[in-house]
RNA sequence: GGUCUCGUAGCUCAAUUGGAUAGAGCAUCUGACUACGAAUCAGAAGGUUAAAGGUUCGACUCCUUUCGAGAUCACCA
């Protein structure tokens, strides 16, 4: 069953007042709310400023005659008053206590809730990583924001799909490969205990250190810069092992077989650790051969063109771009011809879920790359190559507007020092990283002495929760698109606007709970008996305010507006908390409708907790 | 050099997309546990929103210029 709103009441009758004062008509897009700021009596304010072109009168005088209209045909509208262009609402108690008897917070009830939210089939592609490297912070930014946004998806009415794309052939695969067969000496992840992608990794470095002091003993010889990096030995081995690659030679996709299932497996781990989990995974060994047949078919249809050494082209010019190159002269495919196959598979294999919008979780160092992929979408479409002409696909990267692909572009994590770069060293380790996040929770959990009662197996399953709730927390309260630091020497707090500030709040509550089910309090309200404090409106008003939240966060693929918020009630409930007893309230009306505002508010928390793939514990 | 982002308290981040006196946390200082859980709460201090113009009832937000930081412009991914 639907609630009406009090924002659409309100929004409504205020067209109305228009109509009736002024006989002008005004579109709800004209009408902006907000909530009253403390200072000010009443709970939402309307903006009359933007309604004086229709009343040609001043906004005192408008706001006054709004404000009349309004509290006269709304019975929810008990008072209001005017400060300048500001008309402050006063919305009765009962709509607010009525609100908290009847409202459900459980993600899923909001897909009701939010009726007037499209259904749609959204596909999101994130974590993406290359098999030559284990994940670092960077990944863990990604991989957070990509799961989250699913979640939030889903709860704003879209069925998602999650999908990662794993780029596992390449040059850069085989530099591993190729260091690891010179310097190896037949070192395996069990040989030695180190995790299958750390090791391999660990010959990635060794391959570019190798690599770095040939280039710059040639340079010594007198062989310019360019020169050397092209004629290092090592290159050309590398290059040679590629090939052979490409050609099927046994022994070398034996070798990349075997040293990618290590990968595999390491990170298995490390997305078991994360949480994070995807409906299917890509590889780009599956997809690029199907890249090169639509550039093949792309070529006949004039899409793209063809120069003397043989390498294909495609001319953006008249977009406002360059030339940009499809294929190498030597037949091999790049990075965007993947990217053609791999959309065209993933069309063929969903089908039948008619997806309406792709989502790219991809760092805005691509920017440029995705504003070439979805212009070469837009020509193919236009040609109808591969049957994408068939498909609803549009070419835009712009938010809103009823794109189709979609580049979700996210900052950078930075350090202190500056930019991550693998082959420097200057990462900060996702296992590492994970590892000292919950040894932090398990030394200050047992510090507070939190783990009374608990078994080894509760207690483990506590530090991991509360050592990644912070740093969930901490990357995804920041807004996607900014660019963010995080400084390894300053350990990620638990106390303040932090993931571990919430779950305490919610566990407390919890605490709570227990002890008013011991003392048999149901929890349940007769409205209309008792007076409701301003904080715990405040707290109610918050509550309320769950469903809109989700609506903007999926709008602006946020997880940030669900941190903000959900910090907000976090730290309202704990003023209410201290200004207020629950179960030794006075009046037995008192303690059962602050037993039931706690109630909800864990709802809501763990519901807002698990939009950000937080576990919210029963006691920390 | 071309294109694009960004610049808010000492530090890390907010500001409902143009709305009221720019808010939080950390750090600093002060106070509150014999209490339904102190990973909490109350308070103090901290700002010319990089700078200068402009647009309008109203600008951290939009436009122009300057300064500063970063990304990108590969037969890399």
């Amino acid at each position: 069953m639907k609630e009406l709103r009090i924002e659409n009441i309100l929004v409504g009758h205020t067209i109305g007042a228009i109509k009736k004062l002024y006989e002008q008509s005004v579109s709800p897009n004209q009408i902006t709310l907000q909530k009253t700021r403390p200072e000010f009596e009443g709970d939402i304010t309307l903006l009359v400023f933007p309604l004086t072109k229709a009343s040609k009168k001043s906004p005192e005088e408008t706001a006054n005659a709004i404000g009349n209209y309004l509290k006269e045909n709304v019975s929810e509208v008990t008072v209001y008053n005017v400060v300048k262009g500001f008309l402050n609402l006063v919305i009765d108690d009962s709509y607010w206590t009525n609100y908290l008897l009847n409202s459900e917070s459980r993600p899923e009830s909001f897909r009701d809730q939010n009726s007037e939210l499209k259904e749609e089939t959204v596909m999101v592609e994130f974590s993406s990583p290359n098999t030559n490297k284990p994940l670092h912070l960077g990944h863990i930014r990604n991989n957070l924001l990509g799961a989250s946004i699913s979640e939030i998806l889903k709860a704003a009415r879209k069925k998602v799909i999650r999908v990662n794309l794993v780029n596992d052939r390449g040059i850069h695969i085989c530099k591993s490969m190729l260091a690891w067969q010179k310097w190896g000496n037949g070192e395996t992840p069990s040989s030695n205990g180190m995790k299958g992608d750390h090791l391999v990794g660990k010959y990635y470095v060794e391959f570019d250190k190798h690599f770095k002091s040939q280039v710059s003993s040639l340079k010594s010889q007198g062989t310019a810069d360019e020169e050397a990096e092209k004629n290092a030995p090592l290159i050309k081995e590398v290059q040679e092992m590629l090939r052979k690659w490409e050609a099927g030679d046994k022994e070398i996709i034996d070798l990349w077989k075997m040293m990618n299932g290590w990968v595999y497996y390491g990170f298995a781990i490390t997305y078991k650790e994360l949480g994070v989990e995807f409906e299917k995974t890509y590889y780009e060994s599956e997809t690029y051969l199907l890249g090169k047949k639509i550039v093949d078919e792309g070529l006949s249809k004039g899409v793209f063109f063809k120069k003397d050494d043989g390498s294909v082209w495609i001319d953006l010019t008249k977009d406002g771009l360059d030339e940009k190159l499809i294929l190498r002269s030597d037949g091999t495919s790049v990075y965007i011809t993947q990217d053609l196959g791999t959309l065209m598979q993933r069309l063929q294999d969903f089908k039948d879920d008619k997806i309406n919008k792709l989502i790219y979780v991809v760092g805005n160092e691509q920017e440029y790359h995705f504003k070439v992929l979805f212009l070469i979408t837009k020509k193919l479409i236009q040609q109808n190559v591969a049957g994408f002409g068939s498909l609803s696909f549009g070419e835009s990267g712009e938010r809103g507007g009823g794109a189709s692909l979609f580049h979700l572009s996210y900052g950078m994590v930075d350090l202190p020092s500056g930019k991550m770069k693998s082959r420097e060293g200057t990462v900060v380790d996702a296992d590492e990283l994970m590892d000292e996040m919950i040894n932090t929770a398990r030394e200050t959990t047992k510090a507070l002495g939190k783990t009374d009662g608990m078994n080894e197996a509760e207690a483990e399953k506590l530090y991991h929760n509360i050592g990644l709730g912070a740093l969930k927390y901490f990357i995804l309260k920041v807004d996607p698109k900014k660019r963010m630091l995080f400084d390894p020497k300053e350990s990620i707090d638990f106390n303040g606007n932090t993931g571990p500030f919430i779950q305490y709040t919610y566990a407390r509550i919890q605490s709570v709970l227990r002890k008013a089910e011991e003392a048999k309090l149901k929890g349940t309200s007769e409205k209309s008996k008792i007076e409701i404090h301003k904080k715990e409106k405040e707290v109610i008003k918050l509550l309320h305010d769950f469903p809109s939240v989700i609506k903007e966060a999926a709008e602006a693929y946020s997880p940030a507006y669900i941190a903000n918020y959900v910090y907000e009630l976090a730290k309202e409930y704990n003023q209410f908390y201290h200004e207020f007893q629950i179960l030794k309230a006075e009046k037995e009306a008192e303690k059962n409708f602050r037993i039931m505002l706690s109630a909800k508010t864990a709802e809501v928390l763990k519901s807002s907790l698990k939009l950000l793939g937080i576990t919210a514990p029963e006691r920390m």
